[in-house]
DNA sequence: GCCAACTTTCACAAAATTGTGAATCAAGCG
DNA sequence: CGCTTGATTCACAATTTTGTGAAAGTTGGC
């Protein structure tokens, strides 16, 4: 239990593990300059940056840092923070990322069946086809349904993991 | 339970919706083409269509069919498949789609953890960005178990689905 | 109310993506 | 075997996307 909060941060290798980390969310479908700044938060051990020291870290204009922080926060993948008493933005990711975005995409599921059903309906719904389509909005709507559980089973699971072992090295 | 068979499918309509449908994939990151024919396999009654059916009814070449088909085979989001005695292929969405793609995209979610928990040394594990980015693989790994569970539960929501009420028109 | 510190917007240039046509390749069938 | 149908590859052109610099907008604080 000791030898691990003083290792330094090797900042080289940090951010070509953050660019690649970048890349693999272009690859799943990210802008690119939302996905570096997504993981330059990602990495960073103060939690929030502003938008100079992202322009600075990414090497990126601050129209650019703009454009993506303002995608990020529509998309509910970052927090913009202004700390009173300063004119400045600062960005960070939410507590439990992955888990508060699971649940801020909740409505698109419920888009995708909506449209689904839209979709039954013009190719007719008795047709193959729009068999096809209402099982498919079914199969969204059902797991629209679930997801609530597995997140709250998820809830329980982090706090059994806090309770015994709190330093939880590996 | 009548009149819902032998309604005249409205090409015109299908095909706008299956534009619009295309467009929504797109916004969610899929490339333009790819998303097209996926769209086009979705309305089509047959369940299948060849490459020149795709050319022809998204007014696209054959090599960007060509293309398109590549990556969603690669993906897994089509299958395609050759009727012997013929050298021309059919392509098809799987049975279920979106089922047997969250089955197949399972190990998507191994390689996030993984990838994160490397991150989580680079950055050094006692620090706050390697604690986020364990939770993070941590978070992946929970999803990654919970997964065969509810897709499970699927399974035999639709068998039930299935057995009352074989007509569905609801 | 004006100044300064930041952020956003806009027009544009650079660069990456996409789709095309033509050529090449593969394979069933006579 | 060669012919014919169909799929794939390649170089290229067109379109779209991205990021930049400069100008304009906002808004705290004096």
């Amino acid at each position: 239990m000791d030898a691990m909060n003083d290792t330094p941060r090797d900042e080289r290798a940090i951010r070509e593990y953050a660019e690649g980390f970048a890349s693999n969310l272009v690859a799943a479908g990210m802008a690119r300059m939302p996905a570096r700044v997504f993981a330059a938060l990602l990495v960073t051990d103060g939690g929030s940056l502003t938008a100079a020291e992202l322009a600075e870290t990414l090497q990126a204009s601050p129209a650019a840092i703009s454009g993506a922080v303002r995608y990020l926060t529509q998309v509910d993948m970052i927090r913009r923070d202004r700390e009173p008493g300063s004119r400045r933005d600062v960005f960070r990711l939410y507590d439990d990322i992955w888990d508060s975005l699971l649940r801020r995409r909740d409505a698109i599921l419920r888009m995708w069946a909506a449209n689904l059903r839209e979709g039954a309906a013009i190719v007719g719904a008795g047709s193959p086809a729009g068999k096809r389509m209402s099982d498919s909005a079914e199969y969204f709507e059902f797991v629209h349904r679930e997801l609530p559980g597995v997140l709250d089973a998820w809830a329980r699971h982090k706090e059994d993991r806090a309770k015994k072992g709190l330093d939880a090295a590996q």
